[in-house]
DNA sequence: AATTCGGGGTG
DNA sequence: CACCCAGAATT
């Protein structure tokens, strides 16, 4: 199909030199796509190659522990990601006898692979002929073919995964699907695309219509809720307090300062009251204070943070504590690691 | 079918 | 400021 030749044809003269496709190792392809799922190649690349550094094959991740796998992740968001890989290594290892399914419908099966996922390895690992559908397909496809059915929708899915199935190429499944991918990424840009060098402007609609940048069409998500973050920095000698985040939701499993959320911003001489109020801290609580003056704003996707960090100073602190010195060791949001890195306890505890 | 998961980069 | 990124899991 034309398609294809225009697409590998590009890809032949413009793709990146990357790891990750210097191997068929199912293993190393894996933790690629699961690094790269909603994240940008310069942000996951160092990632990747400090985890195959630490764990060069499966059963090395397999037998690692998850504390380590996160530390590991720390930074790269979507946290579920780490666990899943971590835990998909154990069952690939012990349950698998270490080798990867060989076909999309075995690779589905495994935590932390999706459509994208398992059609990515699948073909570019075993030569299976299925499509992948990522945000770069998502626009290229959209463009091309002057479609406007929203893509961040269950019919936008369906329509745009059997467009790219049907102009899939079954002689070389990888080839094409890393083109499409790169050239959504190089070349049919969000912004600014490079039509007037494109390979396909006699023949992409948007082109010809003038509508690349309206394509494609998403529909529009709710505003970022606002939540106001209160993180208690304990310092008693030289120890602090963190806790690991239980339960369902962001950043489960992470390691944090004791954290007071509200509905607004607090006073200082509201977080007196609730120390006061603690039976665990009274009486042990020589001072308090804000450290940073303006809120940190942390953006996520869908919430936006307001942040204060309130340095507790304590005779005693009231759990069993960290020394300063293993802080470093846990992994932590980077909101807190952030925070780490411009915060100096020894200044501190001296005044 | 919608929502919830992070964090960094761009214009 | 809005939008995007080699999406998946849950509700």
């Amino acid at each position: 199909m034309t398609i294809t030749k225009n697409l590998t044809s590009w890809y032949s003269n413009s793709k990146r030199d990357l790891p990750w496709r210097k191997t068929k190792d199912p293993y190393r392809v894996w933790l690629s796509e699961i690094i790269l799922q909603q994240t940008q190649i310069k942000q996951g690349l160092p990632y990747y190659e400090r985890f195959i550094l630490r764990f060069p094959n499966v059963y090395d991740l397999a037998n690692a522990s998850e504390e380590e796998v996160l530390k590991l992740w720390q930074g790269l968001g979507y946290y579920s990601r780490a666990r899943n890989l971590h835990a998909t290594a154990k069952y690939v290892a012990y349950e698998l006898n270490g080798q990867f399914p060989e076909t999309c419908g075995g690779l589905l099966k495994l935590k932390g692979i999706g459509d994208y996922t398992a059609s990515a390895i699948a073909s570019i690992c075993f030569g299976e002929p299925s499509a992948v559908l990522d945000g770069n397909v998502y626009r290229f496809l959209s463009r091309y073919f002057g479609i406007d059915t929203p893509i961040n929708t269950s019919q936008g899915f369906k329509v745009f995964k059997a467009l790219a199935q049907d102009i899939l190429d079954d002689r070389d499944p990888e080839k094409h699907n890393q083109a499409i991918m790169e050239f959504g990424a190089l070349h049919c840009t969000p912004t600014n695309p490079s039509c007037d060098t494109c390979p396909f402007q006699n023949t992409c609609v948007a082109f010809a219509e003038g509508k690349t940048s309206e394509l494609p069409v998403k529909l529009k998500g709710k505003k970022p809720e606002k939540k106001y973050f209160n993180f208690l920095v304990f310092l008693s000698d030289n120890e602090t307090i963190l806790e690991k985040r239980k339960g369902k939701g962001i950043w489960k499993n992470l390691f944090q300062f004791p954290l007071v959320e509200t509905s607004k911003s607090l006073k200082v001489q509201e977080v007196q009251v609730l120390v006061d109020q603690s039976e665990l801290l009274s009486n042990t609580v020589s001072e308090i204070y804000l450290y940073n003056e303006d809120d940190i704003v942390h953006k996520l996707s869908h919430r936006h943070l307001y942040t204060k960090f309130w340095i507790v100073l304590t005779d005693k602190l009231p759990v069993e504590g960290v020394n300063w010195d293993l802080v470093k060791k846990y992994a932590v949001p980077i909101l807190i690691g952030n925070f780490l890195e411009t915060f100096n306890f020894q200044e501190v505890l001296k005044e």
